[in-house]
DNA sequence: AGAGATGGTGCGGGTTCCCGCAACGGCTTT
DNA sequence: AAAGCCGTTGCGGGAACCCGCACCATCTCT
């Protein structure tokens, strides 16, 4: 059996590398990229099904790379190895597994334990596991009234990219006065008001995006794959 | 002598142990800092001088960090030491640099010859030192005319955190026309137009927050910095 | 079947934003 | 000293935004 690490950190590499080799003796040859760009490249020539993909990378980010190896082999098992919990990534991921594929989500502040319990099930037994931490974030009491449903998350993407409120309409399928809906339902969950408020007014618009990164409801690798995505739109509209 | 790590990643934080007594025979002790807090209270107990800091840390940055170490003793020596060439860093650390004090700002990707290097010319010699990667990218041709001055970076923070034209007008001491003025700069050095422009109008506001965040001009860590900042003068002001 | 809840839509108006135009002071250039 | 350049400021108006109010369709509960 073959495996595959995408993780441009040498020092994370190679520990990695260590606990893929305890954790699973299946395992005959393990590749390692550094980038998402060779990751996608050696999955493909190396018919590679098990695979370690850090997020945050420089050249093309995991949940990117993740989507081409998944549109070119969707058996292909994925456990993403993260420093980071945002929610932004979990909704990422969550759009682009395909139907019946095992992946996982692990911290890198993980014991090496978990981490190589995550490798045991998603590799081989091809399970899904998302770490509890993650999990609980997610779902966690607070937040659950607070959390947005995914026609908000959609309308707050392109109000990141600084789309007016026409455009968004016809790029959701609404209309104007629902895309302000939203966007009210979304000054409500993101909390724009709530701090301030009384003391002073602000651009709700701008406070929605300050908010959404700071609550890790979005980051800066969904501002650029969202970039795309609208450049991609543009072409097809016309 | 003594030195301080402070480091949030346990992997970088050996590395750099190992890097540091190699480089330094001078230093009989190396304290490790796990967050910035408590890398701020090593300084404070252990009469430290020569620090390396991490920049990403959650419980505080190392540029808070920075700044109230110095705000303590300005003599201290600090090689800051991070995984981004984000200009945001370098103008967060320059903010709070006192005068004639000693840093350096080193990539961990650098080989660790040159981060030997660095640590010698830094800590020992007292010399400032920045990776020229990093240089490169505050001046490099194109950025130069399109680099922003202090005063439109203190509106771009203040339009981040959502604050309205005339709030801005009053933090800065500007009339409400320059703030303007400034915002149509910064729309044009953040290059908040020329992408689509004939195809498609946007929210000039959050756009150039936006481009902001990809073109590494703020970071996270600037806009919640700015939002304590923010409440503290909101305070004042009353 | 009727009552209520939920979510989409149109209308209208108050507010903020964006920015062209013009005037004014201070600076350098000749 | 005159001319010219640059940053600051006020004015005004068109566009976008925010959102209360009202209406309608669908869905649910009794």
């Amino acid at each position: 059996m073959k495996a595959l690490i995408v993780e441009d950190d040498q020092f994370h590499a190679t520990y990695l590398q260590d606990a893929l080799a305890e954790a699973l003796p299946e395992v005959t040859e393990i590749f390692h990229a550094a980038d998402g760009v060779a990751g996608e490249e050696d999955a493909r020539q190396g018919g590679i099904e098990a695979i370690v993909m850090d997020l945050q990378m420089d050249r093309r980010n995991g949940i990117e790379a993740a989507r081409t190896i998944w549109a070119e082999r969707p058996q292909s098992r994925i456990l993403f190895w993260s420093n980071y919990a945002d929610d932004a990534y979990l909704r990422g991921i969550a759009q682009i597994v395909p139907e019946d594929s095992a992946y996982g989500y692990v911290l890198k502040t993980a014991s090496r334990d978990r981490l190589k319990l995550a490798l045991r099930a998603v590799l081989i037994e091809g399970q899904i596991m998302v770490d509890r931490e993650i999990h609980r974030r997610q779902k966690s009491g607070a937040s659950l009234r607070t959390r947005l449903d995914d026609s908000e998350f959609a309308v707050l993407v392109d109000l990141a990219l600084g789309l007016q409120d026409k455009l968004i309409a016809e790029r959701q399928g609404m209309s104007l006065r629902t895309v302000q809906n939203r966007l009210l339902s979304l000054y409500e969950k993101l909390g724009v008001l709530s701090e301030f408020d009384d003391r002073l007014t602000l651009n709700k618009r701008v406070r929605a995006l300050n908010r959404a990164l700071v609550t890790r409801t979005i980051n800066l690798e969904t501002l650029e794959a969202a970039q795309r995505d609208l450049e991609a739109w543009l072409v097809d509209r016309s």
